[in-house]
DNA sequence: CGTTTGTTCGGACTCCAGTA
DNA sequence: TACTGGAGTCCGAACAAACG
């Protein structure tokens, strides 16, 4: 590839490099250490990770943010090309490249959501954030992150990232906007003729029993009775909700082992999203 | 033996508390 | 309020070890 005059010796190898981008491309914004902990236990790596990102910089496929002392790293959109070019993973052609999240000041939510992400292990392909999904024209719910793996009866699960920033009664309405998008239905047919009503969210998750299940991580505090407390008067909210809902505290997360990290659910059990769902059939 | 990966160290930066 | 010095971190580069 014709790149803009490497003006020094490469010290990073392709592999990794080309990792670093894949990782990038599916959660947007992290830090060296983040990336870091992904391939290599913690605290090891770290420079090396650095010495990848330096060179793809000078290459210009990344560059990196100021969030107080850490570099928070994005791709370009140079960058995001190439990764989508690469054909492994699958872009979408107009997302934002995360540099204007970090100048706007909104890199600790995004780093909060890459945390989750990297720390819950499994395949970095498999996520994607900040996925829209439409109900209809004036309603619609942003997923922070979505993961492909089939779980409970739905191909994917949905992350929601709560850091503190919004009243429980706007985290509530979120869940409420997901609930509507899981019964919204759209027609299909000719004006006029017997057609038959869908549901909105099965074009987009057609292999999927059930609605995916919605977890949300509570953070932006050290306090893990403040986010208990936070826990309850959330369920309170949503008392009677249509939805698998999970909650669990970024602080207990962080320090767990993430085959033994404990949900707690505030929303529908298996058995009742089954029932809900027979019903609806 | 050259390349890749891990470790160490100095310098620069940011934050914070104390002071005028 | 503005300034300053200290403390703590993080970055980058040099160095050392492991690898094929």
């Amino acid at each position: 590839m014709e790149t803009p005059a490497a003006p020094r010796k490469l010290t990073s190898t392709a592999q990794t490099r080309g990792l670093l981008m894949l990782m990038l491309s599916r959660v947007r914004i992290a830090t060296a250490a983040q990336l870091a902990s992904v391939i290599t236990r913690e605290g090891t790596g770290v420079g090396y990770m650095r010495r990848g990102l330096r060179d793809l910089r000078a290459l210009g496929f990344v560059d990196y943010g100021r969030h107080s002392r850490e570099m928070v790293w994005h791709l370009t959109t140079l960058g995001q090309r190439t990764v989508a070019e690469g054909g492994d993973v699958a872009m979408r052609p107009h997302a934002a490249t995360g540099e204007r999240a970090i100048a706007a000041g909104l890199a600790p939510h995004g780093l909060a959501v890459t945390d989750v992400i990297v720390k819950w292990g499994g395949s970095l392909i498999d996520w994607e954030v900040e996925v829209d999904h439409t109900i209809d024209k004036v309603r619609r719910v942003v997923s922070d992150a979505v993961l492909y793996r089939p779980s409970r009866g739905a191909e994917v699960e949905f992350l929601e990232m709560d850091r503190f920033t919004m009243s429980v009664s706007r985290l509530a309405m979120k869940l409420r906007a997901y609930e509507a998008y899981s019964q919204a239905t759209y027609f299909e047919g000719e004006r006029g003729t017997i057609g038959s009503t869908k549901s909105l969210w099965r074009q987009r998750y057609p292999d999927s029993r059930l609605f995916p299940v919605v977890r949300v991580v509570l953070g932006g505090r050290e306090d893990v009775d403040a986010l208990d407390r936070r826990t309850a008067a959330l369920e309170q909210r949503i008392r009677g909700i249509r939805l698998r809902v999970d909650v669990a505290a970024l602080p207990r997360l962080m320090e767990t082992p993430s085959n033994k990290w404990a949900w707690q659910p505030i929303g529908l059990t298996d058995e009742q999203a089954q029932a809900h769902a027979r019903r609806a059939a």
